[in-house]
DNA sequence: TCGGCACCTGCAACGCGTTCTACCCCGCGC
DNA sequence: GCGCGGGGTAGAACGCGTTGCAGGTGCCGA
């Protein structure tokens, strides 16, 4: 080999750094104002690179904060291996997982905001990336679930099932409809529900 | 009284025709294509409507779509009070009214792109109005659940789950992540896993 | 060594939600 | 009878996502 294979040097390497800013970029604008204050503009110029640079790598601002959602679901899910839940039940482990992943997400509620925000669009070309988060989301509470391969019945469906009460209690929560902190609670019943 | 109550003279009933049109323009427009096609502008001439007069009554574009989502909701209710659902267990009988909503919500995928679009939007402005939807859905989905005053046993929690699966599902459909017509398969599973 | 091409830059331009301005009209209270 | 205020109208203007265009610059094969 010529250079290192992670050398900073080198155009791919270089496109590669940009991408990094630009998403960073993206988070830092998020945690100040939501995705309303996520410009396109903005995240050029803090990014320091071109608008059409920014379009040529994320064609809209929505796969721009679904390529955030996707890092920041693939880092939840790593930390949860790491430290995997505890409890004798699959339904205590799910909850503590679930409270722990929304105490998290309510530390930086515009930043939930915007990446939800992306999350629902209608944007049709989003949809690869979505499907990405969704298996992730899904991967997360089913290590949850049957951590030690009990063999969960109806492993599937359950799943589903609390991957949307996740999906819907988080929206309702980013959008004002449901107030502090109770997320974590309503999940926590949710797995009670499902898994006796 | 000088003239009847429900007479399309005077100036109240003129804006409320005005307000009737406004919904209908809308729907038909998002009928054709979509959130996307509801167009301000096109809303409002189509509604021979100034501009001015449409924001004047409805503050935003997402207002506008959920006041037309508030009334759909409200007309599916009536349907179901008129029509209940058949079927012996709450299982079935909440199956049977999903599966009923699901199907007509698939008829119309453009309207009901275009509400869900609303619905999730973080418009702070917006938050009574999706109060009201949702307080509809549960509705719904109570009454399918406990009609013969049964008294299910953690009633509200297995509704609120049932609600948040509902909409989880009609927005991953909306946006494409779901093909064809696998929601209402989906949530008289989910029905059949809380309702025992 | 020399095109070529892939990627960037800076910037103008367009579309649509939203706001603002200036004006009109009509029913109600004085 | 008259002024006034709440709606209504027409239309310009602004902000931001998105697109298009006219160059620049550096690696790569001929």
């Amino acid at each position: 080999m010529r250079t290192t294979p992670t050398a900073a040097s080198g155009r791919a390497a270089e496109t590669a750094a940009r991408k990094r800013r630009l998403v960073a970029a993206a988070v830092a604008l998020a945690a100040e104002g939501g995705y309303d204050a996520v410009q396109m503009r903005d995240v050029a110029a803090r990014a320091e690179v071109a608008l059409g640079t920014l379009y040529r790598h994320y064609s809209s601002k929505d796969q721009l904060l679904l390529a955030a959602l996707a890092q920041q679901a693939a880092g939840l899910r790593e930390r949860l291996v790491q430290r995997p839940a505890r409890g004798e039940t699959p339904a205590a482990r799910v909850a503590d997982v679930l409270r722990r992943a929304s105490r998290a997400l309510e530390q930086q509620p515009r930043v939930t905001q915007a990446m939800l925000t992306a999350m629902s669009s209608a944007d049709a070309s989003g949809i690869p990336v979505k499907h990405e988060v969704d298996a992730t989301m899904r991967a997360i509470i089913a290590g949850a679930v049957d951590h030690h391969d009990e063999g969960v019945a109806d492993l599937d469906d359950i799943v589903r099932v609390l991957c949307s009460v996740w999906f819907a209690e988080l929206t309702y929560w980013s959008n004002g409809l449901t107030e502090g902190s109770s997320m974590g609670d309503n999940l926590a019943r949710a797995a009670e529900l499902l898994l006796p």
